[in-house]
RNA sequence: GCUCGAGUGGUGGAAUUGGUAGACACGUUGGACUUAAAAUCCAAUGGACAUUAGUCCGUGCGGGUUCAAGUCCCGCCUCGAGUACCA
């Protein structure tokens, strides 16, 4: 009986469906297991096999605990919500929800293929109402909160209110707005009530504001930094500006530095520990006010603040810089420096952000004319603007130490401003000294001699006595922009009263995103939502109604803005945990049970949006006391990328005689072209190529007297029509494009051979292999076999088909061995296993259970081969080592194994069967293979007791005969014994 | 520029605390079975010399530590990923 995969796969799949065979509860006996991967946004183009590596590895995960006894949570969902199924919608008119169904259902039928042990009945959608409505229901708890930095922690509103009513704000330690302007508790009392809204809405966890976007006059749309090229939109090339719109942001800045030192509290790899790390961007250092000099007879003085994290180079100032943007500029510019400031902000204006952040050789500013003074000096410093000063970092303004910074070392260089030199036998004529360490501050008044640290904290003293400054760490963290003027995603639980947000009751939700006939921009420039007839709010009968009802006084406009992608995706592994539950995000009883991710599996993409948001999210809701765990996710896996191995031909560039002629297209075979080149052949001197030439005319066609690469250009061809042996099918080819159904092919023995080179997976290329493919061919066993054995989880390698065959035939061999009977009849027998069975079983168990703890799937699938390998040549058929070997292989090919456990006689699946126990005893050796070095080279191997001593070792190899063969009569100076291990003579 | 990661046969990749480099596969070559093919099985397969035994060279490059280095240390080179004037 032959290795039916088609059969036993389909049959398996089926079976774990209908009896729900990998449902997860949520109340049991076991220990959790939460094994998560990440899930995707179903996109039209469907799976490439790049796309379940790290699904198949998570699921091995899953299927080796259960195997351990633990009650394991795999679910599987989408993200559902997005940009492509927009943007089709928009160019078809095709509603997002069809598409984006459609192209779930063939996910859902790819991934069902593959045989995984996903609980789908936990399945989630964000796009789904029973979904979006508890993502509003967070956005709302986040609008109700404010935090204090006292308490460091997310507080409810109410709470701040209690304080204003009694004492004010000037006491209140909380992450606000930067202006806030201060009040007594009278003055907060005798506010109207939308003035209390207004000073609310500087305190919230998530607020409206007016921030700079990137908006598209002609597309009507504001555009993410990565859709403007050349600061041009990426589509279509027209002009983006920066503009001004109010849009719902989140403080997650007030969780800087919690999500900072959580780090050390996940077992996260450090590559994406270090991003985050490098995203929030701690510095410490102080916040140092200077005060211009007043400009002309009526100038007032206005104070510059900066942050610096060289508060100890502060005697080293020569100027001031501030962004060309930052709004002290128009009013401390004197009359005579007008012109060239206003030309110079223009100029920079104009410049987008990437083309200032690509051109950072040029340096440019311009002076101001105005003044400010030095705090400990007194001396005027000069004010000058300059766009290597960012507005958005910091205050936007620097106080400049050219002797200390390279870039205001430069930056004096280049303007011809004095560079002072306060460090201590430091040569600063080439270069500035930036080191922190190492150096002594001098011509610093009551700095000097000090070293960093010191001199760091005196000056901060300093200033704090002159209240001209004091410590401060700053991030580089903004708070997170939290609107989208799209269509496609959540819409907000918020209606406006006099312009002043409003939140629906949280028992209304959800709101369901309404129908719109366009999904572009209103002509007024509002968001696709402004299309909307039905998007009002009646806080009456508290449900949407027709924006004609509008009448301000009951019902009210809602906004038009919606959620940005990675609000649905910063709470989903929660949600999974009561997927199902209408009453509640989830019930009490679930999240305690489950608490959180035990292993999350994804890319590495996702290191500094999706996975700081949902750390951000998680540390909302556990100070809300919703979640009972600070960070979601305890492990994290990024698996590697898979990438394609692009095959090429060379089309021939030859000469013709009459170009008016058409061209036939003719390809040489690589191993030609390697020759002729190696050779400083001729390409006529290969006969085939000789051939076509005559074919063609020899007239017609000019044949260089030397070859090279550039005669020729490589043309993708479709990797399903090369082999393993890199030989390209020409009837395939031909028949792929009519351009090539006359081609003519130089050949080397009847083949013709392609070129390799791995690059990204994709349509363009054509390099792109589907999962289904596989199935088809081989099956979901050998693909998910194939895909760990390619290589570690976590690098990127190269998908080659023709290496399939490997597991492939492994499997089969597996299956020989179960069925070794006449004809190939199922045999398995009750014989006592010999003890080389018993040592080929448990080393493989043992190497097995180590492999899939440390994540090292790879090693395991060769171990399997190897313990295929020997059973087969040992002869083995008996249960007592078949039947564990079964379980052993399950989580890696779950249907081969499910078939044999049934065969071997169990109505019960082989998912939750126990993991067969390691027992050492089976591995003792009564000798060991020594290996012989002389001088650290290895020259032969000797038999011996596995309990000889030292000495006795030492003494049974010295009177090897080979030993004195390699000695030769010199007496060794030296014996290294390492008994177990290896034998050095030296000498 | 900075941060991180990686360089091992023709290819993907193995190699515990430093202890037999190249496991396991793919590919290639030869052979068996077969009318033939597929499938299966057997053998060889890092390079060079010797072709019996064996010797030398080999983990990106150059040094070092050690009885012993792919593994540890120092200095370079190349490739990949992320980030980008962060004061």
């Amino acid at each position: 009986m032959n290795y039916d995969f088609k059969k036993i796969e389909d049959k398996w799949q089926k079976e774990w469906a209908q009896k729900g065979t990998f449902r997860a509860v949520n109340n049991s006996d076991k220990p959790k297991f939460y094994v998560l991967d990440m899930f995707p946004y179903p996109s039209g183009a469907g799976l490439h096999v790049g796309h379940p590596l790290g699904y198949i590895a998570s699921d091995i995960y899953a299927r080796y605990k259960r195997h351990k006894g633990f009650n394991v949570l795999h679910p599987m969902g989408y993200d559902s919500f997005g940009l492509p199924a927009e943007q089709y919608a928009i160019q078809t008119g095709q509603h997002p929800a069809l598409t984006t169904e459609t192209n779930i259902n063939r996910y859902r039928e790819q991934l069902d293929k593959i045989g995984f042990s996903f609980d789908w009945s936990r399945e989630l959608r964000t796009s789904n109402t029973d979904y979006y409505k508890w993502t509003q229901w967070i956005f709302i708890q986040l609008f109700n909160s404010w935090y204090n930095k006292d308490a460091d922690k997310a507080e409810d509103i109410s709470s701040l209110i209690v304080i204003f009513e009694n004492e004010g704000n000037t006491k209140v330690n909380a992450v606000c707005d930067d202006e806030v302007a201060p009040f007594t508790a009278d003055q907060w009392n005798g506010l109207a009530a939308n003035e209390k809204q207004e000073i609310l809405l500087q305190y919230r966890l998530t607020y409206l504001a007016e921030t700079e976007v990137n908006w598209c006059p002609v597309l009507g749309t504001v555009l993410a930094n990565d859709e403007i090229v050349n600061g041009v939109s990426e589509r279509g090339g027209h002009p983006v500006v920066r503009k001004k719109m109010t849009q719902w942001s989140m403080r997650i800045s007030a969780y800087a530095q919690r999500l900072l030192d959580d780090l050390a509290k996940v077992d996260w790899p450090q590559p994406l520990k270090d991003s985050q790390t490098n995203w929030i961007g701690r510095s410490q250092g102080a916040a140092v006010t200077f005060h211009t000099l007043p400009v002309g007879s009526e100038g007032e003085s206005y104070p510059i603040e900066v942050f610096t994290t060289r508060p100890d180079t502060i005697f080293g100032v020569s100027f001031m810089t501030l962004a060309p943007e930052h709004e002290l500029v128009a009013k401390i510019t004197t009359p005579e420096q007008k012109e060239a400031v206003q030309a110079y902000i223009e100029a920079t204006a104009k410049r987008s952000e990437r083309e200032r952040m690509a051109d950072v050789k040029t340096i440019s500013g311009v002076f101001t004319g105005a003044y400010a003074e030095h705090p400990f000096t007194k001396e005027p410093i000069p004010v000058w603007i300059g766009d290597y000063v960012l507005a958005g970092y910091g205050t936007g303004a620097v106080m400049s130490v050219p002797c200390g910074d390279q870039r205001d070392y430069d930056f004096a260089k280049h303007f011809n401003i004095p560079i002072p030199n306060i460090f201590e036998g430091i040569d600063i004529s080439e270069a500035a000294y930036a080191e922190k360490e190492g150096a002594v501050i001098a011509n610093s008044d009551f700095l000097s001699g000090l070293p960093y640290k010191k001199a760091t904290k005196l000056a901060i003293y300093e200033l704090e006595k002159l209240a001209q400054g004091q410590g401060k760490i700053n991030y580089r963290l903004r708070d997170a922009v939290f609107s989208r003027q799209r269509y496609w995603g959540e819409p907000f639980p918020v209606y406006y009263v006099d312009g002043m947000p409003q939140m629906i009751d949280a028992k209304y939700l959800p709101i369901v995103l309404p129908e719109v006939e366009k999904y572009l921009p209103t002509e007024t420039g509002e968001p696709p939502l402004g299309n909307a007839s039905v998007w009002a709010w009646d806080t009456e009968t508290n449900e949407v109604v027709a924006n004609e009802k509008i009448n301000n006084s009951t019902v009210f406009p809602l906004e038009l803005n919606t959620m940005p992608g990675w609000a649905g995706s910063s709470f989903y592994f929660n949600r999974y945990m009561d997927a199902n539950n209408t009453e509640e995000i989830f019930s009490k009883e679930a999240i305690n049970y489950w608490q959180d991710v035990d292993l999350y599996i994804g890319g590495s993409e996702h290191a500094t949006g999706h996975l700081l948001y949902a750390r951000f999210w998680q540390k909302f809701l556990f100070d809300k006391g919703i979640v009972p765990k600070d960070e979601f996710a305890k492990k994290l896996i990024n698996q590697g990328m898979i990438t394609g191995t692009s095959a090429f031909v060379y089309r021939w560039e030859y000469g013709q005689t009459d170009e008016s002629q058409p061209r036939v297209p003719v390809f040489v075979s690589k191993a030609i072209i390697e020759d002729a080149v190696k050779n400083g052949k001729k390409l006529t001197d290969n006969a085939a190529v000789k051939a076509i030439v005559a074919a063609i005319g020899t007239d017609k066609i000019s044949v260089a007297d030397t070859t090279d690469w550039a005669q020729f250009t490589p043309i993708h061809a479709d990797v399903s029509f090369v082999n393993a042996s890199d030989e390209l099918d020409i009837e395939a080819f031909k028949n792929w494009r009519s351009e090539y159904a006359e081609a003519k092919f130089a050949m080397e023995n009847d083949t013709y051979l392609v070129g390799r080179e791995v690059e990204k997976m994709s349509k363009s290329k054509y390099n792109v292999v589907s999962p289904d493919s596989i199935c088809e061919e081989y099956g979901a066993d050998s693909l998910r076999l194939y895909e760990m054995f390619l290589g570690p989880l976590e690098q990127s390698k190269p998908w080659n088909t023709a290496g399939i065959s490997g597991v492939h035939g492994f499997l089969k061999k597996m299956w020989r061995l179960f069925h070794g009977g006449a004809e190939g009849a199922f045999k398995v027998t009750d014989a006592e296993p010999t003890a080389d069975n018993l040592k080929t079983l448990h080393k493989t168990i043992k190497k097995v259970e180590e492999d899939i703890e440390n994540f090292s799937f790879n090693t395991s699938v060769a171990t399997f081969m190897i313990c295929v390998n020997e059973l087969a040549s040992q002869k083995c058929d008996s249960r007592q080592i078949l039947e564990p070997l079964a379980i052993l292989v399950s989580p890696y090919a779950p249907h081969i194994a499910e078939e044999l456990w049934s065969k071997l006689g169990y109505s019960e699946s082989i998912a939750t069967v126990a993991f067969p126990i390691f027992d050492g005893k089976h591995l003792v050796e009564s000798s060991k293979e020594y290996p012989i070095s002389f001088n650290g080279k290895m020259r032969f191997k000797i038999q011996l007791p596995a309990d000889l001593s030292k000495d006795d070792i030492e003494a049974a190899v010295m009177a090897h005969e080979k030993t004195q063969e390699q000695l030769q009569g010199r007496t060794p100076k030296k014996i290294i014994v390492v008994p177990g291990k290896i034998v050095n003579i030296v000498g």
